[in-house]
DNA sequence: CTTATAATTTGATAGTTATCGAAGTGACTA
DNA sequence: TAGTCACTTCGATAACTATCAAATTATAAG
């Protein structure tokens, strides 16, 4: 039997882990969290790769890196629009987490 | 203004999930989590080293490690009873994710 | 006191990661 | 078409990590 736990492993928890385990990655994270759509008349979902790179006082190719990380990690997804990335929440993930600590 | 969450800045937090980012390292967590006394009655409260070096496929010295980067990140405790150690969960770090990931 | 047991510390190594500057790609604009 | 903007990829490097074997500490048992 593997050990598992709400539909993620431990491999796939610790990969999840290792995404936040960075303090710009987390605040990455931290900061779609709070762009999250909150149901009815979300006044802007997602957040902008411009947003991040403004806040976190390292370079683009850093930001870049990291939220592929993210993405990889299935906490976030992106969105492409002509030049510009959004970054929303990946919800499911969140309910996953939501889960394992609750 | 210092970004902050339930208590925790982001570095503290970034700390917890990089403790939580090795698989061994989780799987220890899981093990001491799978211990932990629920209120009234706990058969056995805390886990054993020894119980850890049994199922985790890695040395001793390993384990040794893991644990104290899991103490120094304030997600376990460790109590120590003659030539034995035993882990125990941190309630209070534990109450911290849940109202995190809530 | 001597030996055995439980766990930690030390020292070493192979592998990983965060970050940067430079170069590249794709999309809008004049 | 040429230029600019937003972002990504590449290549390099310094710092960190997981793991092990060997040595060490500390406790218990004989």
């Amino acid at each position: 039997m593997v050990v598992e736990r709400d539909g993620l492993d431990v491999k796939q928890l610790s990969r999840v882990f290792k995404a936040l385990s960075n303090p710009n990655r987390l605040q990455i994270y931290l900061e779609v969290l709070s762009h999250r759509q909150s149901g009815i008349a979300a006044p802007e979902a997602g957040c902008g790769i411009a947003d991040l790179i403004g806040k976190l006082s390292v370079g683009a190719p850093t930001i870049s890196h990291h939220v592929k990380e993210l993405v990889d990690a299935g906490l976030v997804t992106v969105e492409k629009n002509g030049k510009f990335v959004t970054c929303h929440l990946n919800e499911e993930m969140r309910k996953h987490l939501n889960v394992f600590f609750g």
